[in-house]
DNA sequence: CACAAAATTCAAAGCGCTTTGAGTTTGCTA
DNA sequence: TAGCAAACTCAAAGCGCTTTGAATTTTGTG
């Protein structure tokens, strides 16, 4: 091809170099007595890429190189020539071009781009746990240039959704969280053929899938060991959503803890809900206003216990002394144990870090490079604080 | 090709059902004796199409049609026979077929997707108010079958990332918010070509752009005056970041409000912070520490309120009575203004419609169907509560 | 200087979809 | 029964990228 040619005589002159190269361009190709409309068309394509997005095709055009090599060059194939790659990554900075990621994902089969499934429906609250879980993600995804594809889906139709976020061919891999007690959306991932972590575990079915998860049951016995040697022994639960696999072993964790102190964990102290301020409000005002209130309480959340900790005050009790409290904190941001009014004793793992683990981990896992465990299963801290003291005499 | 009359043969006698298709076939087939090898090799895609992805390609064999009538089929052009089309759906009900996104993005130029670039950097804290934003956008994106992409971005880096997100041809439209007081990325998603809704406003330059922003001016206007007619001479603010134009927008509002009944802003009331709880006390704290405390404070966010609130009882002040509290609220499900302990005033407006309205916007901007205005600015409501009460005496 | 090996570069074939422009059928009218 | 729309259907050309296998140039060696 013409063009080709000129361009390249164009080119080869000096290092790209883009007002440098019109000018020069023009003198080449004068003095090669080349036809002046090749010239002309040179000179577009370069001011051309000035304002519009260039492609692959027309970069290659102006750099009087093949696609091939362009393209090697930029994906740091090693055949191509030091000084080649040069020029055309100063040719990629001049022009700003940017490869289209469809056009990348369909001819290599992948594109940079983990999908999530986030639970949509009118009335089902944003969870502020999910969006810190979203920044540690991100956090991560963004060092490798990484983006998430979000699609939202009621609760119903998840199981679909997944299978069209994969079948769609946009995401590399996908991410699960929120899991349920017999989850049958693992199974379904298992059969994707694409990569996947579960944030939590199933429970009932073999943990033969990657997984992140917390030691839920470890958590919550130890925080119920501790209220039990402070001499506790009416201890109750503000949970999590009751169908939710942290929920139930979280509250396993509690009742392993009363039976080996031969205690029986009571069912009536016992309350699952979404975790926001006013579930934990209610639950906890439905416990004082209860025939043997407790003298201890678990909260499955920071936000739970903000409404505890109101109710708590409203009925006129002191918060470690008449009233133990333990939250499970997931590092929010906005809500630090150690700026209640009382300080929160609280079992701690931060939910960011596990979004930004599941990243890498996922990540790693589509370029293949790195080598991490499947499975991960993180302790969390018991951290005391001024929320926790001796029970008082009831 | 041969294949391809087999399977029209095939498909030709009744409507396409699969497990009846494939024993028909083999009668049919067999009658017309054909090669049993086709006969085989369409059984066998059938049962592929069970577990592993069609594409279209294999559908259209499958049902001896072409790539052209199928992919027509389903994109609801009318120039396809009805009963074809039938046939065509519920093969594609059969064997779970999805649709390439990026294959169809490359072809079409667009994709259902909306861009987002979510700011992130270590420490800098996730945002509730971005989730419950997020919630609003997904609930409606999920009902045009939409996803977005989510580009975390370093701050400094959030124009190039645009850039990025809008060359990789990735999403049909971008979504701008925390926009800053002469924000350049506006004029840069002006010269970017590609539909964009920014939630907020610019300050200091044409506002000739879509944008959706809610009256903070208006609100805190409002709200001021109510304190100036309970009394308070003394106001505080305890305002989001400093750079940010709602922030800059409702100190102007309170300015407005305090000059027109002769007083001004004391400069020394006011405090810049992120949006959390713990800025919220330290603020507060700070206020009741100061010489002349306020008598009435404004937050810029129940969250900030949550702190502010705690500070205030800690002092031992009672809310509505000793000191008075207006907060705006973004209707954060977590986190209700009436939940608290004194039941706060608040300026209302639903961030989660907000999101919701945008993608509304945008969805029909990509796919020009409908028709919204381009600038909208909605107005807050003032719902007055318990926190709020005539000044005491200073 | 010849010739093989190493180093570069290239043309062309997909990836899975939409869409154009060109057939085939079918249904009527004359 | 020919002739011509109208109704369908099709083959093939892209969209912008990667990657294979071949062609070209350069380098090294006898």
């Amino acid at each position: 091809m013409i063009l080709c040619t000129a361009a390249k005589v164009c080119v080869a002159m000096k290092p790209i170099f883009l007002c440098w190269c019109v000018t020069e361009c023009y003198k080449t190709v004068r003095a090669l007595t080349l036809k002046k409309e090749i010239l002309i068309k040179i000179k577009a394509l370069w001011e051309d890429a000035l304002t519009m997005n260039v492609n692959l095709k027309q970069l290659a055009e102006m750099l009087g190189l093949s696609q091939t090599t362009v393209s090697r060059a930029l994906n740091g194939y090693p055949e191509v020539n030091a000084e080649t790659r040069q020029r055309v990554l100063s040719a990629v900075r001049d022009t700003g071009y940017r490869p289209n990621r469809a056009a990348q994902r369909l001819a290599t089969g992948r594109a940079g781009s983990i999908g999530l499934v986030m639970p949509i429906a009118q009335g089902i609250d944003s969870d502020v746990h999910f969006g810190e879980f979203l920044a540690g993600l991100g956090e991560e995804s963004v060092r490798h240039d990484f983006h998430f594809v979000i699609n939202p889906s009621a609760p119903d139709d998840e199981e679909a959704t997944f299978k069209r976020l994969a079948a769609s061919g946009n995401v590399d891999a996908l991410f699960l969280a929120y899991v349920r007690a017999n989850d049958p959306r693992i199974a379904m991932l298992k059969s994707l053929s694409i990569p996947f972590v579960v944030h939590g575990r199933a429970i009932g079915q073999a943990a033969d899938y990657p997984f992140l998860d917390i030691d839920n049951t470890g958590a919550f016995y130890d925080a119920t060991r501790l209220l039990i040697q402070l001499g506790h022994r009416r201890i109750a639960l503000i949970n999590g959503p009751g169908n939710l696999t942290f929920s139930i072993r979280r509250a396993k964790g509690m009742r392993r803890a009363l039976e080996e102190n031969g205690m029986t964990l009571d069912e009536s102290l016992v309350h699952n809900s979404l975790m926001t301020d006013e579930y934990g409000h209610r639950a906890m005002q439905q416990f004082l206003d209860s025939e043997r209130p407790p003298t201890a309480v678990l909260c499955s959340s920071t936000v739970i216990a903000l409404g505890a900790v109101r109710a708590i005050n409203k009925a006129g009790l002191q918060i470690g002394s008449d009233i133990s409290l333990i939250a499970h904190d997931d590092v929010l941001p906005m809500l630090k144990p150690e700026n209640f009014s009382v300080p929160l004793t609280t079992t701690r793992s931060s939910l960011r870090a596990a979004g930004s683990r599941i990243a890498t981990r996922l990540i790693s896992r589509i370029l293949k490079t790195g080598d991490y465990p499947d499975q991960e299963l993180w302790r969390t801290e018991l951290i005391v604080r001024a929320s926790t003291g001796p029970a008082a005499r009831s």
